[in-house]
DNA sequence: ACGAGATAATTAGTGTACTAACTATCTGGT
DNA sequence: ACCAGATAGTTAGTACACTAATTATCTCGT
């Protein structure tokens, strides 16, 4: 049942690192530990969190979509919106809407104002679906972080705000066009 | 340059959830933005360590497989042992030192006292190539996690063992046969 | 009003990791 | 001594996400 890893790989061990740290001057074992153990800790979630999604016959980049679409259901979104939105290439979610089309989970419609454009929609199998695995998505979550209070959740939050903030401090590519970027809500 | 995210993906945002929130009673939104956060940042980082690997023509498994290898020059690995301490199964394995071996980083040798058995070692070329790019990974790592003091780092560590160790509750399952399990170091 | 360039979606091809099944070899109980 | 079952490594087939190239359509400046 419990896939060995969705993507998220091993990473090096914490004991590897400590090992090297005699060899290389470089290495700062607090940082590379503090690394590790993220990727780590991070792998370890998003694994159980890709188990769950399984039994209900969704990746992560299916579940994804599948969520952007149940936000808007008044505003219509199209595979550019929905790449954006979700991280991934134009191609990638071709590819997803694909699948999940194919499964009748979701429906392309024309755009008559735009004919490079497609709509996608939710079906009602889709939105059922939806409904089916929601509850148990956002139980498991809270149980995955239930080991903290809500303090801790509070301070972890800020330390990964800087974190982030850091260690995103030069790429930030832009890719393409602007892709609407309507709805901001 | 950069990719675009290597696998972790882009995982529902934080807006999606607080949306969510009014609709499935089940919705934590302290839980599940602390754990997209950290799903994000941990994606992040990820990102920057594969981009940099990219540029000596690593991937996260095969840096894994050298750093591994590297460690325990006097005590060679064999297929079994490498997949287990990186994570991934043997299957894949086959395929990462295959593409290691091809670019001669790496040499398998036949094991002469059990015959199904090989030994994989580090070659001469392998070794250089890693002291090229473990400085400069190194110092990434640094870089990475250079936006938190030590004492911030060691929280961030604290917290991140205790949300593990919850999360990591049940699973854990047993794979396949003891796979020698030496040099614990 | 027309053509260069931008944008949307797709297709083709690659890389990586998975499961399942297969081959070869080893081990231990009778 | 031998065979059932365990273990090591590989192969075959699948899934997913990427880049690059392709096709269709739109937009804007002259």
């Amino acid at each position: 049942m419990a896939k060995q890893m969705y993507t998220l790989r091993d990473i090096p061990k914490y004991e590897t690192i400590r090992a090297c740290a005699a060899r290389y001057p470089e290495i700062d074992p607090a940082s590379s530990a503090a690394c590790v153990l993220l990727l780590r800790v991070a792998s370890d979630i998003l694994a159980s969190i890709e188990d769950y999604l399984a039994l209900h016959n969704f990746s992560q980049g299916r579940w994804t979509v599948m969520m952007l679409l149940y936000r808007f259901p008044d505003n219509p979104l199209n595979p550019c919106d929905l790449a954006e939105r979700a991280g991934v290439t134009r191609a990638t979610m071709t590819g997803l809407l694909d699948g999940l089309e194919r499964e009748q989970l979701v429906a392309r419609e024309p755009v008559l104002a735009d004919r490079r454009m497609l709509e996608v929609r939710l079906t009602d199998k889709g939105r059922q679906a939806l409904d089916d695995a929601m509850p148990g998505y956002f139980r498991l979550i809270r149980r995955l972080t239930g080991g903290l209070s809500t303090q801790e959740k509070e301070t972890l939050m800020e330390l990964l705000t800087k974190l982030g903030a850091t260690a995103m401090a030069e790429p930030e590519k832009e890719e393409a066009g602007p892709c609407a970027e309507a709805a901001k809500s």
